[in-house]
DNA sequence: TAAAAAAGTGTATATATTTGCATCTTTAAC
DNA sequence: GTTAAAGATGCAAATATATACACTTTTTTA
């Protein structure tokens, strides 16, 4: 069955490139061999759980991750762990890596946390700088990052560069 | 003007309830008081950014979040350089200045350089972030990015704040 | 292995959302 | 106060996405 192979070939594309439309998505995965019709990447997608969401400028873009999912159930916590590449400690700031689009939906996800240790995030497309409160040693933030999401260390390739 | 109520109504009823279709949340606004067309509510949920998102079974709801940044464009490469206003040393942090709009393309390039000394990057519509390593002195880190963005010295004005 | 059930898919179509255009309203400039 | 410019909106039409139905393939059951 070529279903599964087009699944993940369906994430790796929007984990790497900016689609906009089915009718797009559709055309990389004609350009990496797999084919379907716009009917079936719906429901490929459904199945996926992408998301339709705003970027900075008002326009969509598919994304892996829904973020309300997380935030509405904060049992589910560990879809946003899957959609983070790696963390790296910078001198006590913590820098988490996502895959393009999602940083916000995650640091969003973190700020509503109210943890202590963090003074606040910023965000980007794929990276968000995690500041902690004065006083909060690195080793501590990272503790604190993986409480708040569970599964984390065996996610991030790096986490002390 | 009924706008700014409007829109106010609009991000109320998404905090309170699931709303799956932009005629759903058209009647919840009458309910309210507030009146338009579906047209007219479309371009407002533009306007504030809100996406349409999975929930857990697949289905779509309208949520508030979204992503904030547009990817960069990784086709102009080449002249990254000629956008870069200056570039300032704060405490180990280096903050880049570009032109107006350019800094996400910036970014994405010096991201996409590979280098170790360099921890992650966030942009905003004029002004990168560039987060090193821990260890990584501001020294090392502007010889990096001279390495990255050649003839950046001779760009930039004031080189250390 | 045959039959039944479940899953996958395309076509055509339905549903949902966005947009071009014309119009009306508000704001800004004299 | 008049005119120009910008903003808001509805309507109709264009796009985009989802789904009903029929058909084929795969999996399960006995």
């Amino acid at each position: 069955m070529q279903k599964s192979k087009r699944l993940s070939e369906i994430e790796k594309i929007l984990g790497e490139e900016v689609i906009t439309s089915q009718e797009a998505l559709l055309r990389k995965l004609q350009e990496r061999g797999s084919f379907c019709t716009q009917a079936t990447l719906s429901r490929n997608l459904r199945q996926l759980g992408v998301s339709r969401v705003r970027d900075g400028n008002g326009n969509y873009r598919y994304s892996i991750i829904n973020d309300r999912k997380v935030l509405a159930d904060p049992g589910l916590k560990m879809n946003i762990v899957t959609v983070i590449r790696d963390i790296i400690d910078s001198n006590g700031l913590m820098v988490i890596r996502t895959i393009p689009g999602n940083a916000n939906s995650t640091a969003y996800y973190i700020d509503n946390a109210g943890r202590h240790e963090i003074a606040g995030t910023i965000a980007g497309d794929d990276t968000i700088l995690v500041i902690p409160r004065s006083g909060v040693k690195p080793g501590e933030l990272h503790e604190c990052l993986e409480a708040i999401l569970p599964g984390l260390h065996r996610q991030t390739g790096r986490e002390n560069g």
